[in-house]
DNA sequence: CTGAAAGCGCTAACAA
DNA sequence: TTGTTAGCGCTTTCAG
């Protein structure tokens, strides 16, 4: 391994000169300055991070902690993170917890060891160790997408209750009368997301007179393809009538409408569906998916953005912005 | 923050019995160990790992560099990687190229910063510069899912010449005799694996008597499902009456299909569409997708092990796997 | 414009 | 069973 110590020598100077050449703008002479890079470049040097952190005591770099790298929503937003911080000369380092505390706490503290300045976090809420761990560190942090039942720091997150409004106004409009709401209450049971959209979702129902039992008509259901189709398949087990549902997302969505076409029941005339997310792939004429848009990328930006400000700035982040989702109507709602 | 010497004094210990009383099977007592342990809890102590890296000059970490993490295929890859490596107890650091060479050897170099152990990867293949700075610091490297082309280390890929043949002798066996294939060339020329796909296809149909000139017939396009929509177009308007494509991944199939059918072409029948990746959407009855499956997580995994068993062993890596495709026949391109 | 020296937090020889 | 000491590679005062 080659440092800065060997570059010195091959080039007769002091070490001190070797680390300042690297430095754009300090004083080292300009044929010192070539000398050095050169001879660098001939050796092969890479400067050791660890050596340079610890002496620092900044890693310059963020914590980006996701939920599912594998759902392209989170991949997004982990991308946008990165692009955003390189641009503000911060590294990313990219955890996952897949919806399970104990993976939580290990990124967290991973990301800890690592000494990053500040994190991006979409959290579990089913637990509330994450934050907590770093709220007693009051390490800097910002929480995504979701916003957890206890935290009260910072976050960027969408209006899912708006979004619930949305899609209920929507079936009120086009007819139905027999709404299901499909979110996971099992397995994320404080999920503040699908909490608010089931209060926008009910409520906006109740406004418009439509019977609407958050006890029997928010059914636990997972956010996959398979899920939805489950879902739809006890549905009909249970003899709920259903004409119109909502789901937690597209995929789930997906699911439901599977399902349906393969019961006979048609999505659009006798059941509307609706996702969340906008997913691509909706958009294809054989799907045609309503949906509800979320901005990822622009939450993702924002969030980077009011961190590294917060940590430049050597206080504390303060950023507390609701995004505005979008109904995106397509055939599968349409009578 | 807190450090090792904060603990020590408080314990009124050294510093070295602080740092065995971490380490497992270490000589200090059940009762000092026990003592320590509280206080570290207490005070809240995190052991800093750029100062451990430092010291060891080992970071046991590995790099893993994709090519797009909004991709499932690649995500899904870089999950298992990660969950593969814990196992072992090594971190992963996370690197995506998005196919832009400046931003893989960006990528390489913050890797190579971080004293990673070694580098799962998939290059880019549009320059050497990526597996070449690997190469000459001869750090362990495996190159995942494709090989460029002058590459001479360990790999771990699919056979994308049998993958071409299999999609071939199904587009004869249902009686197509004008296929077409799809894929990038203008943006990757000399991507392996396409290249690869391109042979087998092209001397199966070749040995089938089906006339296929890959000048004319090996259509460049992109990967995604515009432009899938763009290449069915452009087919059209240059009056090639395909009658059977195969396209370089799904996503650029399903956009296949959807211009099929808003031109009133329909796919299975008229025109034989087959993906790449099995993704799950392709399941779903509406798209029923014809798709060569390709095994990822099990390559990540074989590569993964690979690699830290050649670290660890401290020799070289060794691997040379190529795993086999299956076709996965549904009715995009059934009669 | 350049160099000498100290120290970031941790671990591993070597002593006791 | 515990402590002392040195040093990983780098940056930054402070002297020249």
């Amino acid at each position: 391994m080659t440092t800065i110590r060997d570059i010195a020598r091959a080039a007769g100077v002091s070490e001190t000169t070797v680390s300042l050449s690297f430095r754009a703008g300090s004083r080292i002479s300009a044929p010192t300055r070539e000398k050095i890079q050169l001879i660098a470049r001939q050796i092969g040097y890479v400067p050791d991070l660890a050596a340079r952190t610890l002496r620092l005591s900044d890693s310059r770099t963020i914590g980006m902690l996701i939920l599912d790298i594998a759902n392209p929503f989170y991949a997004r937003m982990a991308r946008e993170v990165e692009t955003t911080a390189r641009g503000l000369g911060y590294q990313v380092l990219i955890g996952e917890s897949r919806w399970d505390d104990a993976r939580e706490t290990a990124q967290v503290e991973r990301m800890l060891q690592a000494k990053v300045r500040g994190i991006i976090a979409c959290f579990c809420e089913t637990a509330d160790e994450g934050w907590r761990l770093l709220a007693v560190r009051n390490m800097p942090c910002v929480a995504v997408d979701n916003v957890p039942e206890n935290y009260r720091g910072p976050y960027v997150r969408n209006d899912l209750e708006t979004a619930g409004r949305l899609a209920a106004s929507h079936l009120i409009e086009t007819g139905r009368r027999r709404p299901v709401l499909l979110i996971p209450e099992g397995s994320h049971p404080r999920f503040s997301t699908f909490q608010a959209l089931k209060k926008g979702f009910a409520e906006e129902l109740a406004q418009a007179g439509v019977p609407f039992d958050p006890a029997r008509q928010a059914i636990a259901s997972g956010l996959t393809i398979d899920d939805g189709k489950t879902a739809f398949e006890r549905l009909r087990a249970a003899g709920l009538e259903a004409d119109g549902v909502l789901c937690g997302n597209d995929l789930c969505a997906l699911g439901v409408m599977e399902a349906a076409d393969a019961a006979g029941v048609r999505p659009g005339p006798d059941l509307a569906v609706i996702g969340i997310d906008n997913l691509e792939i909706g958009r294809l004429a054989r799907i045609s998916l309503t949906s509800i848009r979320q901005p990822d990328v622009a939450l993702a930006a924002e969030a980077t953005n009011a961190l590294i400000e917060g940590i430049e700035s050597g206080g504390s982040v303060q950023i507390r912005s609701t995004h505005q989702p979008e109904l995106i109507i397509r055939a599968s709602s349409r009578r």
